[in-house]
DNA sequence: GTCTATAGTGGGATAGAC
DNA sequence: GTCTATCCCACTATAGAC
């Protein structure tokens, strides 16, 4: 497991994809318009087009942040005290809540992975597989994570339901099958 | 546990949902628009609206179908032999993948309850609340089975995954969680 | 229940001057 | 790197005749 990610672009677009996150997050993505996002930077929609291809290459470069994000978190909670399958529970659970248009950009239909920058995806992941002697048994747990974040964000469990309870009661069904944290000699 | 859900439109209602019902599924919900529509139904937009209110109500017609079809298909699986789990959990599998796109617009973003038949969303999802004495458990299996139906159908689990054996793995650790069929003394 | 005509909105993107 | 001017597109929806 590599422990950082690759990243490459200047400070002017780094500064559009600030602002572009920042509209994302406050409005959601049917307000990322390239209109918006200009107005917000002071200037005008086609001065845009110097810094980026076209309106999908901000969009990557958000989902991109986005899986750093994720794959920073991730890392620290493999290596905070505790039960590490919980940490990473709540590391995932939190970005989702703190950022919910972000994730489900990130997380919604279909990726072009040629676009995105290349292993940033898998290292964004790993921390997961970590957890999990069974690569298949990971993956099971993955989608656990990703539905309990989608379907909560999305408001989609019913009015009553209990998500603390909810989240403990699948990370118990899923613990018996994770693996104690690696420690050498010398610790 | 009721065993119906309810239904009422018109047959020319019912003639254009179906056909938006093609469109989606054979290109998507960006190709689903009421000009395509009414052209699809040799027609002109602007005649729709004497029979639908706006475009939102297309898709909540659409919406609804798909949760009587999780309803149905659900209930079916848990009165066949073998595992009620299993068969739940392939019933799930088996709709995510036939119609990936109604699968996508049933549980994409929030919904707008108020809009939908009442009653007909919990109809929809009683059956999974069968399997599991505690209902919070049953929520984290929804969580699961929702995540496992995404991730696959946006292609989102890495190349060389096994998704059989992710599925397989993930109904293993629920397993022990989930309660026996009820059999009354005269079966 | 269908049509024609059209309003109104908003978006992505380009050309070419400065 | 920014501007102005503009193009082109597509969509939802309404008004009013038939």
């Amino acid at each position: 497991m590599a422990s950082s990610a690759p990243e490459r672009s200047s400070a002017r677009q780094q500064q559009i994809v600030d602002v572009a996150g920042a509209i994302l997050e406050a409005e959601g993505p049917d307000s990322l318009t390239m209109r918006r996002l200009a107005s917000e930077l002071g200037i005008k929609a086609p001065s845009l087009y110097k810094h980026f291809p076209d309106k999908s290459a901000v969009e990557i470069a958000l989902i991109e942040r986005g899986f750093r994000l994720w794959g920073e978190r991730a890392r620290q909670a493999l290596i905070e005290r505790g039960d590490r399958l919980t940490n990473l529970a709540v590391a995932y659970r939190s970005i989702a809540r703190e950022h919910p248009h972000l994730y489900r950009i990130m997380t919604m239909g279909e990726l072009d992975r040629s676009r995105i920058a290349p292993g940033l995806e898998e290292w964004s992941g790993a921390p997961i597989g970590e957890l999990f002697a069974d690569g298949e048994t990971a993956r099971a747990f993955w989608a656990f994570l990703h539905g309990m974040c989608i379907l909560e964000i999305d408001h989609r469990f019913p009015p009553g339901a209990n998500l603390d309870r909810a989240w403990a009661n699948g990370l118990a069904v899923f613990r018996p099958q994770s693996t104690p944290p690696i420690t050498t000699a010398s610790s």
